[in-house]
RNA sequence: GGCGGUGUAGCCAAGUGGUAAGGCACGGGUCUGCAAAACCCUCAUCCAUCGGUUCGAUUCCGAUCGCCGCCUCCA
């Protein structure tokens, strides 16, 4: 039974899809004006294994992720780099996709941008503004948020110490300091979209609304996001939807904890912002398992804790995915058939034990590190076919946290100096091995030659 | 000030009312002609501090201290 943690109840319960064996869910996407950083992927990642995760266990899913593609943000870099707008918004765009599928994340099965969700935020509006919810003043349309009961009751806020806190300007043209934007005027030389109220852009937070609403219905299962979206973004989304359609928002709010570099939280001027394509091209000479590690690593730790990044660490998990790497590379070249049991542990379902509960990935990771180490005390004492169905079993657990290893087809001239040396160490002729042994070396193999078999292993580097 | 998170071995990190998963590093060993970034084993009498509840707490309650964050359209 999969439990899930939620912001609203700050509790952890027992998941109940709205609509049996289905679940739709939205997370917050990029606003495009930069390439995504390496705490953006955490939140990516997340709940990228979250859903495969959901659909492992039997969930049809349907996954919608928004791309902002009109912001101040975007405004403001255009400007500052004498080009239009929109020229930011796709150029950023391409960039988010790109990465992303390096990171191995499946896209969203509704990836809708902003701009080309303007009606139904238009629509939006409208219901509030007729249930008077809503307020015209000089600067754009406001949400008045005394209208909404249930102000403040996700992030736990009262209105009144959410006022005391805020270091926010008071704008005279707002009726209440809390008061937020639901589409803004613009000036001359703004981008603008034709409105009842005035040509103007949305604000912040109607998209989601307007976006969720429409693609997965007044009432959906998952919303998630980065902790700090709690306030006032996932809020203000709340109070906007509820108001109008007058039904629960969403069953079960999840928030992603803060990823800092060296500690710290990551910013341009202490130097220690980390774009995730930087990491995807620097980290490692061996690309196609990059991603892995930096999956690996992100899942390491609990989704909802804070979550350090360093070299160290992304080391520390880059050795420990070499076992699972290793282990993979050595199934591949085993032809025997898997046992038809093991005697032992069921890898797979303290897997699953551990995912149902909140979608425990450290615990998971752990039951994927048991196995393999129960895989390869296997093959050291030649037990082959349990070796086989113990490296499947980490493979599909592998699967499903998305980290199965990118094998490399072992040219034959590597098998060939495999075969050279084996006959060379069998006529002992080992001076004339270790030479060949060194040029498979130099190759990037490492060629072990152990009981059960010769293995030819590319290093991970 | 309000709200939230967090403090577990050298480092990263799970977890439980009955005495601490997993990974890295270290150390020892095994296999091997030698060797490996291979394999195996070892590695927290203790879970920030001080009280309380309890037969028993790291786990529950209270207080204290430390660190981080949100309350500024930052995931």
């Amino acid at each position: 039974m999969l439990k899930i943690y939620n912001t609203m109840s700050q509790s952890i319960e027992e998941f109940k899809s709205l609509h049996a064996g289905e679940v739709n869910m939205y997370v917050c996407g990029p606003t495009v004006y930069n390439y995504f950083h390496i705490g953006n992927a955490r939140v990516f990642l997340v709940f990228d294994t979250i859903r495969k995760y959901l659909e492992y266990s039997g969930y049809k899913v349907k996954f919608a992720q928004n791309v902002t593609d009109i912001d101040d943000k975007i405004i403001k870099k255009a400007a500052s780099e004498g080009v239009l707008w929109s020229a930011i918004a796709e150029k950023y765009t391409t960039a988010y996709l790109e990465d992303l599928a390096k990171l191995n994340v499946t896209p969203a099965d509704i990836n809708p941008k902003a701009t080309e969700e303007i009606p139904a935020m238009l629509a939006l509006i409208q219901n509030l503004m007729d249930k008077g919810i809503a307020y015209v003043s000089k600067n754009g349309v406001y949400y008045d948020v005394t209208k909404f009961e249930g102000y403040g009751k996700l992030s736990h806020q009262k209105m009144d110490e959410l006022v005391e806190g805020a270091r926010v300007e008071v704008d005279e043209e707002k009726k209440n300091p809390l008061d937020f934007a639901l589409w803004k005027f613009s000036k001359p030389g703004e981008p603008s979209w034709e409105a009842p109220w005035g040509a103007g852009r949305p604000g912040w937070h109607i998209e989601c609304s307007a976006m969720s609403g429409k693609h997965l219905g007044a009432t959906f299962d998952i919303h998630g996001g980065g902790a700090d979206l709690v306030f006032p973004h996932h809020e203000n989304e709340r109070a906007q939807s509820e108001a109008a359609n007058g039904v629960t928002f969403v069953n079960y709010w999840m928030h992603v904890g803060y990823l800092n570099i060296r500690g710290e939280k990551m910013s341009k001027s202490k130097g220690n912002f980390a774009f995730i394509r930087d990491i995807l091209n620097d980290y490692m000479q061996d690309k196609e398992n990059t991603a892995n590690v930096i999956r690996l690593f992100i899942l390491s730790a609990h989704y909802r804790g804070p979550l350090d990044f360093s070299n160290d660490n992304m080391d520390s998990v880059r050795n420990g995915y070499r076992e699972i790497y290793y282990t993979a590379q050595r199934l591949a070249q085993v032809k025997a058939k898997p046992a038809a049991s093991f005697v032992g542990r069921d890898f797979i379902k303290e897997f699953k034990e551990a995912m149902d509960e909140d979608f425990n990935t450290s615990k998971a990771i752990a039951c994927v590190y048991d196995c393999a180490a129960a895989a390869k005390t296997e093959l050291g004492k030649k037990n082959i076919e349990s070796f086989v169905l113990l490296g499947k079993t980490m493979l599909e657990m592998c699967a499903v946290l998305k980290i199965t290893p990118v094998l490399k087809t072992i040219d034959a001239q590597i098998t060939e100096l495999a075969k050279q040396i084996d006959l060379l160490r069998k006529e002992k002729q080992y001076e004339k091995a270790d030479i060949l042994k060194k040029q498979a070396a130099e190759t990037g193999y490492m060629l072990e030659f152990t009981a059960a078999g010769t293995f030819a292993i590319k290093e991970l580097k």
